[in-house]
DNA sequence: CTGGCTGCAAAGACTTTGCAAGGCT
DNA sequence: AGCCTTGCAAAGTCTTTGCAGCCAG
């Protein structure tokens, strides 16, 4: 279990004043212990299995509260929305199985060239930017 | 009015035994015409200002339907899912205003790169991606 | 003609919200 | 103790679906 990464995200919410409560730390914890990218349901499923049984409606309010922070980023994902944990660091981008929606991270962001394309050909501002790759896994590509 | 890009799409839809009805023309027409992604009820409200006047199921499963032949694509902005005709030669990825939520293309694509950094890094097989960039368009940066 | 397309209305999936009770600091 | 957070239930939004009737080919 990644504690050190845990208690990291526990810090800063604390300095901002938010109360830390089992749902909340429930939260964190699985967000810090995976680098798959998961949804509400699998949020809340996984709460579930460590024992922290809580209400829909708290695992929304606590992902809004954690991404209006920047502590977790809402990423829309064709027809599903998933959550992850941001890095302070490095940042990463996905590869989105097909068929099993199992997600990983590759380390790749074409930020710096496409920063200087708009900057060329536009006088958009850009502010962030997401990038998601749809193919197959090593375990599906076997399967077919 | 772009007629030759509706009409070209037309004729792959009548090739694959589409029927051509008034609500999928009109469709295929405001999607010709613009540059912008559309929502479904962008594109339902400017399916009225054309006089066609059809049901939100309608244009689901038109838009749908369409994505399965392969003649537009579903993206996923975050809280909103937006559609746009694919073009055949070149792809394009959009700026999105986060103000106004006007959507304007960018002549860019890190596709192939992405693909040597996977094919280095993973056993992934990259089928498609998406890329999106968050920020404020020219006129909203003004209105700050 | 006739099967695919549409309208309608209802259901379904996901997310948000108001209020009272409970628990973190 | 005070007030932020949660549970509950209801409402809201977006999307899908079954069925009957219509229309493009």
């Amino acid at each position: 279990m990644n504690q050190a990464k845990t208690q990291a995200v526990i810090n800063k919410l604390k300095k901002k004043g938010e109360r830390i409560t089992p749902a909340r730390k429930g939260i964190l914890e699985i967000l810090s212990d995976t680098d798959q990218l998961l949804n509400v349901a699998e949020i809340y499923d996984a709460l579930r299995k460590k024992g922290v049984v809580v209400n829909y409606s708290t695992v929304y309010r606590t992902l809004d509260n954690f991404s209006k922070h920047g502590l977790v980023e809402k990423l829309a994902i064709v027809d599903e929305t998933k959550y992850k944990l941001l890095e302070q660091q490095a940042h990463f981008h996905h590869l989105i199985c097909k068929k099993c929606h199992s997600t990983q991270p590759i380390n790749y962001c074409p930020y710096d060239e496409l920063q200087e394309v708009i900057k060329t050909q536009t006088k958009f501002l850009p502010v962030e930017h997401r990038l998601e790759i749809y193919g197959y896994c090593e375990a599906c590509q076997k399967k077919k």
